[in-house]
DNA sequence: CGAATAACATGATAAAAATCATGTTTTCTG
DNA sequence: CAGAAAACATGATTTTTATCATGTTATTCG
């Protein structure tokens, strides 16, 4: 991980929702932000808090998830470099409603809230694709929720194990996930008891469909791991 | 219902997205707009099919639901008058991946894409107040699927007539929930099969919290729901 | 390095929920 | 209005999933 450089030459720029910022409002970001470097494992903000700005990430993987009423986690999000988060609270003028831990050492930028808040009142570009973005995201948590009323359990398992291939890809052997989480993380995503989560692998590893070697899970067969995801869409 | 006026002298018009809007494009979408009545039953839309525009409820009630892999129907929002409808798939650039029925008669007005996405990217009144919305919705579909992740039907049951007394709220004699919902469509809210439903209903019904008579539900006892819902929040 | 702790694994059991079956009531429709 | 169809209700059964229990393997940290 090197040092952040500005927002113009950002790598992630047009990998992100700012892809259609103007570069007047690019340049006054850069001036304000405020790079910062968490640790595998620390906190960016906290279920509960309020929302100072939004954070942009250059480099590392988040998860963003709720506390349960029994105190239980439920991650709802995955993020990666170009992602931006924070923005579901500030837009609703709530607090946090989920917390953000970096899943590994996570390179983030920290844009204000009132920079923010006027760029995207002045800049149509950059609000359509935040709307766009929340869009999407909507979409995403109503398939979910579907999903989660209606599917069983292995099917779940299967859904998110693509859906970590999707978001965070293979390592250079082009079939380990490039993430690391525990079998109560993806418990946790799946929406199920951790036991059940860990057997339920164990099945896909006897079926041949993957192979587990601590936290890293290779994806050894994706059509049948699909076919076991039974998806339609 | 009568009927419908100018956009202008909507009796909707400050309480719906629209709040904020200037006059000027007020206007310009009262002379676009196209209002329409649905029969109860009748669909606006369907999943799969491509959005033209937006949809504003003046009277009436709508559920917008999306349809499972295997073809069973997850009730995804309830809509009432003041609401908008059809932004989601507009915004993302997608085909609807819901369906919209009417659950009673209901007067919308259809307001064209290329006038509510020009109007979005001249007034950012409007545009925030849009960010706002979808931010809600995101923030709402988050807690459901944390809900539909860790809490049993029973509780999610309970959260679902509160939920309905929240949308829709109660008839004239303050204990019944002004809306029809078949036991199927009630089980397609919560997340279960419709026997499940149909029996903890009839167990609401035996503890004294609910009163049934058909398709009308009187809530007794609220506060014995509340705490039958579990919630922390 | 080695003890302590956390994570992983798996079997046994219990609880939750879906499905199946059947009868009743309500609603729709000719 | 009567017959048909749909919705509602409830018991019995099966399936799914969570929980509990226990042992093993990794990780952490002094």
């Amino acid at each position: 991980m090197h040092e952040p450089g500005t927002c113009q030459s950002c790598s992630q720029r047009f990998n992100s929702v700012f892809c259609k910022a103007k570069d007047e409002f690019v340049n006054q970001i850069n001036e304000q932000k405020i790079c910062n470097v968490y640790k595998k494992g620390q906190t960016l903000f906290n279920e509960g808090s309020y929302p100072f700005g939004v954070y942009c990430i250059n480099d590392g993987k988040i998860k963003l998830s709720h506390q349960g009423d029994d105190g239980k986690e439920q991650i709802i999000r995955l993020l990666k470099a170009g992602d931006v988060l924070g923005y579901r609270a500030l837009l609703s003028g709530d607090r946090y409603s989920a917390s953000a831990v970096a899943l590994e050492d996570t390179q983030v930028c920290f844009i204000p809230k009132d920079l923010f808040v006027s760029v995207l009142k002045m800049d149509p570009g950059l609000a359509f694709e935040m709307m766009k973005l929340l869009s999407d995201e909507l979409h995403r948590a109503e398939i979910k929720l579907t999903h989660l009323a209606q599917k069983p359990i292995r099917e779940r398992l299967a859904e998110t194990l693509l859906f970590i291939k999707e978001t965070y890809g293979f390592e250079q052997d082009g079939i380990t996930l490039n993430v690391r989480l525990s079998r109560e993380e993806i418990a946790n995503l799946v929406g199920t008891a951790t036991e059940s989560a860990i057997r339920l692998l164990s099945e896909f590893k006897k079926d041949g469909m993957v192979e587990l070697d601590g936290k890293k899970i290779k994806i050894l067969k994706a059509k049948e791991l699909i076919r076991a995801a039974n998806l339609q869409d």
